[in-house]
DNA sequence: CCGAAAAATTCTGTCGACAAAATGAGAGGA
DNA sequence: TCCTCTCATTTTGTCGACAGAATTTTTCGG
């Protein structure tokens, strides 16, 4: 069985109570369910979950090395404020490790998975013609596709980096980012000639058309957050009485 | 803000002692004090730096965040065994990571950080003719010079991600690379190309010689750690009596 | 003498508790 | 009315303790 941080889970997959925590508040502050910027405080996360604040202390320690929080010392930690800034520089480490991952990709791909990556591009072509094309695009297939990319270039250090340490934060900012019209299917045809260049071997190529392929998608995000200062959440942060815990 | 002493509070740097043991926990697994793959166990380390046990598991789960450790569910902790494998994949990250340092600051680079890398090259070149020059240019030089570019590139996630997080991982494994000889000498070489490059404000010149430059270091690892197999601590890791706790 | 089962020990994972510090509320005075 | 000082409450950082599992040691049978 493979889970979707691609890691065999061969020996019983027992997960301590740490990693149950961390995996559930980075899926919660993805998700937007802790507000940017709302204070984690330890006992009443302790109480919401049910455990003790030993393993949410490990947890949240986790967390700040992914920098999915903030800590001041004597303070605590807050949910990471998503910036303008922070994000074009988050895309612009992910050009670069994107586009050595299908450089990589080019050079080792064998002839199996260069099929499964084209069968996979047939998949995603069909499913662009469904209503619900866009969220699914956002949601699944893109993912998809920079996930097989990078299990190919058989690179175990930029995999784990790549989809497991850095992807929860690229997705905490590719949120923040409505897919604009058209893009999705421009995207696709761009996917399909990274994959020409992959089964070609054609290692130069693929990296550049992946660089420019994420470069894209930064320059979207950038024309998308365009004038919105460099913290937009100076708007609605801090403390919502409510929502926060 | 001032206090009554008079002395400016600059956020006083308090560390808790979960942060102090994880650098202190960091430079001990770099300078190989525990050797590879020796177990931590948390008892005995919680006695040996006079801590208990809730700060030093914070501590190593930041470590194995970090790669510095790899954890078995029921079993513990041990030190990361390095290997031919895994030093090729990080130099591969670092060839990208390095090379976009490079491109952004030649992006940003203003004429007083030109000048600042530029006395920085002329020091190196003294330091070179000094009898030390090959451990001063492995421990200082060789930092110094990538530190700098990281900063001058204006990218806080990036400088962040190479000087910070995975810094002590490439010295973890640069650590095991003797520098052949002349390699210093050369190497300064290709660090003035790249500051040319930079004062030129070329970008693309820059990246490409900075890929190059950290591509060479690779091809030197590589052939230094030649035929030693996946792992070259099949031979003496695991449990040796005295050096491990 | 060697191998296997059982007991003892160590270790991990988790919890509750305490002290110092920070936050917030409330009384008092200008 | 507004500011400030004081006090109460919450929270962080840290510690010691316990249950279950893994490891090591001891013991017993072949």
């Amino acid at each position: 069985m493979v889970n979707h941080a691609g890691t065999f889970e061969a020996e019983e997959d027992f997960r301590s109570l740490s990693d149950s925590l961390f995996e559930q508040l980075s899926e919660a502050i993805v998700r937007g369910e802790f507000s940017p910027g709302a204070k984690l405080s330890e006992p009443r996360l302790a109480a919401r979950y049910g455990v003790s604040r030993g393993p949410l202390r490990e947890a949240i320690r986790r967390l700040e090395e992914r920098k999915l929080v903030t800590r001041t010392p004597r303070q605590g930690v807050r949910v990471i404020v998503p910036s303008r800034k922070r994000a074009v520089e988050l895309f612009h480490i992910r050009e670069v490790l994107e586009g050595l991952a299908a450089r990589e990709a080019a050079r080792h791909a064998t002839p199996d998975e260069i099929e499964a990556l084209q069968a996979m591009l047939r998949q995603h072509g069909q499913a662009l013609a469904r209503p619900d094309a866009m969220v699914y695009w956002q949601a699944r297939a893109n993912s998809d596709f920079h996930f097989l990319i990078a299990r190919i270039a058989r690179n175990e250090q930029l995999f784990a980096l790549l989809s497991g340490e850095y992807y929860t934060l690229f997705r905490l900012y590719r949120m923040q980012h409505r897919l604009v019209p058209g893009r999705a299917r421009r995207a696709l045809l761009e996917h399909e000639r990274i994959v020409d260049a992959i089964a070609d071997h054609d290692r130069d190529l693929a990296e550049m058309l992946m660089r420019r392929h994420i470069a894209a998608a930064r320059k979207s995000l950038e024309a998308s957050m365009g004038e919105e200062g460099a913290d937009q959440a100076s708007t609605a942060c801090s403390d919502l009485g409510a929502g926060n815990l």
